[in-house]
DNA sequence: AGCACGCCGACT
DNA sequence: GTCGGCGTGCTC
């Protein structure tokens, strides 16, 4: 660059700041050339030059405050209109700092990325006719449906929410068959017609798919999709409608909670509990979270419904934070389906063998059978065995890289790690002392099916698992098939759990209730409850009364004891107070750093140098740190990994404390660090 | 996150 | 003698 003339452009050139989609917490001063300056705007993208290359940044503020030396020139502005609202951008900033990413990281995360060149006008007249679903001409309107006194009275205070234009928080508590989407398919209504907006979050993209239809019922043209596997274009396009106002209801996963919705009124997440609502990348946010704060921000309700609430959610119900809004009965007054609690144990020991399938689920089973009814059944472990062994040597095979035994899959006919995918043959003789005595020992998904098909030879079997679905279209074609009816037991991980509505099925049997608690997760108890809670929701949907059989070595704790008698309320309790002994959350706030590389003195001295950093930093303070430890999965795809816990009360200055701690760690070469707050799980 | 700059081993 | 390994430091 000529350094007179920049000198003496310098002088009256606008300086704006604009935030560069990296793990940067500031944003960049630049200037603008005399021609674009009045084309710039809080909101648009822009072509910057960047160190070496050129990169689409946010304008994020117009007359930088900012001394920089000698700030470069922003090349070409991309949106004629800004993109994002203010409001987006204060909304990403609060992202970036509470779960500490970069600021244009997390608006590069919430809007689409989109083609380089610039868009050409036509897009506005002809997306018209594209938006309709393919729908267009022939919805059918649904007729209002009588709603119960308890959806009413729900339906009412949510709708008087909506008017008063508050914030305010709602919890929608219903078992399975309550009839909470009745409720949200109301107050969504009621919301549109007083001219605002809705944004409705599920767990996963396959739920989208499936209340797809449902949602086009009622708002056919309104509705819109929104989740990350749309293509980028498909993707620019809906965001484009939704901010245009053209599309008012917005369904989707994760990230649609970010939608640019016009005069948002209300915000809808169902099956709070659920894992998939917790981004894994960075930025590491809950969309619970960053919904609560929309909702805050904006002066709206935030609606939430499950049967099996997070305990932070219902604890906050119990401090008055949130509007608990009861629906206690089934619509039709069904029963809830009796469950039969066997022992393991004890049946082993009668037995003097391994139990995979009891005799109470047998029995049910052929009574299913025999009526042409529905069986599922649950195991949450994929392939056939589940640990490999010389019985000669006890030579255990384990995966190199990450230090966890080897799965064995009879169909690929292969020994596979389940956290990084190595694979390799079965070894016909032990590697260590040659002999012939290679044992397989643990159950696996695989294993149940053959099991079943060698019990009932005249049944039809299916199994869905990640090992079956892994083609396009494949998780569908198993569940409609068991749907139709072609196939009468399914056995499957906790996919089978996951919101079908299967009217057919009589009969749940959960192989081994335990695989769950055993891990080292101060959250397995919960998790268990509620994977339990919710199979017993898939069966008895149908004029036939449900049964569950719940298999565990473990039958008088307090998870499986509670969800065994439908007792929600009494394990939020019993799990309260062991969180509180603990001070885990809902009585802390929890911030877990990870460090991970290929070097293990390295990984541990960051791990070490952070934990003294952080202990001075907060020292008088009530903030607790755990660690540094070594994770429960210490070696993962080649790399050791060592994390420590802070736990806090309140948000407070522990943010800085964290960042300048980190800042420590830098000179621990070929370390990477990550924080996670409020992680899901520590493994 | 990239991407260049920089200082130590096996090759034409 | 160089090509290239990846450690480290910076990006308005």
């Amino acid at each position: 660059m000529n350094r007179t003339a920049s000198l003496f452009e310098e002088e009256k050139l606008k300086l704006f700041d604009v935030a560069i989609p990296l793990p940067f917490a500031d944003a960049f001063t630049y200037s603008a050339p005399q021609n674009l300056e009045n084309f710039i705007q809080v909101g648009c993208r822009v072509l910057v030059p960047f160190k070496n290359r050129t990169i689409v940044g946010f304008v994020v503020a117009l007359d930088s405050q900012k001394d920089v030396e000698s700030p470069k020139k922003i090349l070409e502005v991309l949106d004629e209109n800004p993109i994002l609202a203010t409001h987006h951008l204060a909304m990403a900033k609060w992202v970036s700092e509470y779960y500490f990413s970069g600021w244009g990281e997390a608006i590069g995360n919430m809007v689409p990325k989109f083609a380089r060149k610039k868009r050409t006008q036509k897009t506005t007249a002809k997306s018209k006719q594209e938006s309709g679903h393919s729908v267009s001409s022939k919805i059918e309107i649904s007729k209002p449906f009588e709603l119960t006194q308890e959806q009413s009275v729900a339906l009412e205070k949510i709708v008087a929410a909506v008017r008063l234009k508050q914030f305010s928080e709602f919890f929608l508590y219903g078992v399975t068959g309550a009839g909470k989407s009745e409720v949200y398919i109301r107050a969504i209504e009621e919301v549109l017609s007083a001219g605002g907006g809705v944004i409705c979050l599920v767990p996963e993209i396959a739920i989208t798919e499936q209340l797809k239809h449902f949602f086009l019922k009622h708002f056919h043209m309104e509705l819109e999709i929104l989740h990350s596997k749309l293509t980028e274009s498909a993707r620019a396009e809906a965001w484009r409608r939704i901010r245009s106002g053209e599309k008012r209801v917005v369904l989707g996963a994760r990230s649609a909670v970010f939608a640019p919705v016009e005069n948002l009124r209300l915000i809808i997440m169902d099956e709070e509990q659920e894992g998939s609502y917790k981004q894994d990348k960075s930025p590491r946010y809950h969309a619970r979270e960053v919904a609560r704060w929309r909702a805050q921000a904006l002066q709206i309700p935030f609606l939430m419904g499950t049967a099996t609430p997070t305990l932070e959610t219902m604890h906050r119900a119990k401090g008055g934070e949130v509007e608990l809004l009861m629906l206690s009965k089934r619509i039709d007054g069904r029963p809830m389906p009796e469950v039969c609690v066997v022992d393991l144990k004890q049946a082993e020991s009668q037995s003097g063998k391994t139990m995979i399938l009891s005799h109470p689920l047998r029995q049910e089973m052929e009574r299913a059978l025999l009526k042409g009814n529905g069986i599922l059944i649950l195991l949450n472990r994929r392939g056939f065995s589940t640990l490999i062994r010389c019985a000669s040597c006890m030579k255990t095979f384990y995966c190199t890289s990450c230090a966890v035994p080897l799965t064995f899959h009879q169909e690929e006919q292969k020994l596979i790690c389940h956290y990084c995918n190595y694979q390799e043959q079965i070894p016909s003789q032990c590697p260590k002392c040659k002999k012939n005595l290679i044992k397989f020992f643990g159950l696996g998904t695989e294993r149940i099916e053959s099991e079943i098909a060698r019990h009932f030879p005249g049944a039809r079997i299916a199994r869905l698992d990640a090992d079956t679905t892994k083609t396009r279209g494949a998780h569908e074609r198993i569940i409609s098939g068991f749907r139709a009816q072609d196939i009468d037991i399914l056995i499957g991980t906790q996919m089978i759990a996951k919101g079908f509505d299967f009217h057919h099925v009589t009969v749940v049997g959960i192989i081994n209730a335990d695989t769950g608690l055993m891990l080292p997760d101060f959250r397995a108890g919960e998790r268990t409850f509620q994977l339990l809670t919710q199979m017993a929701g898939r069966t008895g949907r149908g004029t036939q009364p449900g049964k569950v059989v719940i298999q565990t070595y473990s039958p008088t704790h307090y998870s499986i004891e509670r969800s065994s008698k439908h007792d929600y309320f009494g394990f939020f309790e019993e799990e309260l107070s062991h969180r509180k002994k603990f001070f885990y959350p809902p009585f802390s706030r929890l911030i877990n750093i990870l460090f991970r590389g290929r070097k293990e003195k390295m990984v541990e001295g960051a791990a070490r140098e952070f934990s003294n950093q952080i202990a001075h930093e907060i020292s008088g303070t009530s903030i607790q740190i755990v660690g540094p430890a070594q994770l429960p999965m210490y070696r993962l795809r080649g790399q050791f990994r060592w994390h420590v816990m802070v736990k806090d009360l309140e948000m407070s200055s522990l943010n800085q404390a964290i960042l300048k701690a980190l800042a420590q760690t830098r000179k621990f070469s070929g370390v990477f660090t990550a924080v996670d707050v409020d992680p899901m799980a520590i493994l």
